[in-house]
DNA sequence: CTGCCTGCAAACTCTTTGCACGAAT
DNA sequence: ATTCGTGCAAAGAGTTTGCAGGCAG
């Protein structure tokens, strides 16, 4: 999905559920949808300050559900204390995360099989999958040969 | 893994590594290793102050890790705000871990074809994975369909 | 004009940590 | 006797929320 396509969606979706199109919730959308990588609500924050200097914390934290739940934002838990957050690519490809014990960084990779997995389990268990998080953490090869991982940017 | 296999285990991993051996340790292993279902550490802490008052919230949150680390528990993150823990069966298989949106209710599944598809994320990105976390978030078809989860214990 | 939305700051939840005392080795 | 382990309480991190004023519809 396009950011442009994205900016769409979000707006439609305030209209339809009666919520209001303010300068901060377009200053946040507006840096949301040119993200590339996986990012924080305090990255977020950060970006959306310098598009609208008004934007404050609380609104960021407050308008993340709302981007998540229009869907043009994935929302990632790796269990590091602090969510992250990721453009949906709007096809509902199966994803799973791979992070870097070393560095952090989060790799995004295909996991299809858990469509198949995900009926497996309503079947045995007779329960309707909703949602599924799959996530590997690995080490870098070169991290455990030399010391150092090639994605850590440099401090 | 038996409850008495468990605590043989421990206390020599406490031997080995050079921690001393606690009454608050002991407490605290003997009532983890008597569960039979995930607890979280504020459960730990009020079942070990039934067997010896004296433990404190810090001990049990340190004491954990000991735990863990002696591969008596495995720690569950299902991105709920607190951790949960759950007696580690001892083989290594590959399992995961279906939670029910109604009643919190968690399911240990296997899922072979983790080690799998760990292979496969090791020759694609040049990862050596080291752990995994997959988990399935579902809805009670009960549920669904009469508004009433069956796992849900009544009030 | 309503009343939803906002910024601010305080509150919250779970977990970790500094300190001085107490107990294991 | 040494240290390591402990309880207590405060600190921490990330996120949420109560409030009074502001702006969208």
């Amino acid at each position: 999905m396009t950011a442009e396509a994205s900016r769409t969606k979000f707006k439609s979706y305030l209209a339809t559920h009666g919520f209001r199109v303010t300068n901060q919730r377009l200053a946040i959308l507006d840096v949301a949808v040119s993200q590339k990588e996986h990012f924080t609500a305090e990255q977020l924050l950060e970006y959306a300050r310098r598009v609208d200097d008004s934007v404050s914390r609380a609104t960021v934290y407050r308008t993340l559900p709302l981007m998540t739940g229009s869907q043009i934002l994935r929302e990632i838990d790796i269990g590091s204390g602090e969510k992250y957050y990721l453009l949906n690519p709007g096809d509902n490809v199966q994803v799973a995360q791979v992070v870097c014990v070393d560095c952090d960084k989060i790799f995004e990779i295909s996991a299809p099989f858990m469509e198949w997995y995900s009926s497996t389990v309503s079947s045995k268990l007779g329960l309707r999958p909703v949602s599924h998080r799959l996530q590997v953490s690995a080490q870098c090869i070169s991290f455990h040969d030399t010391g150092r991982c090639p994605h850590r940017s440099p401090k």
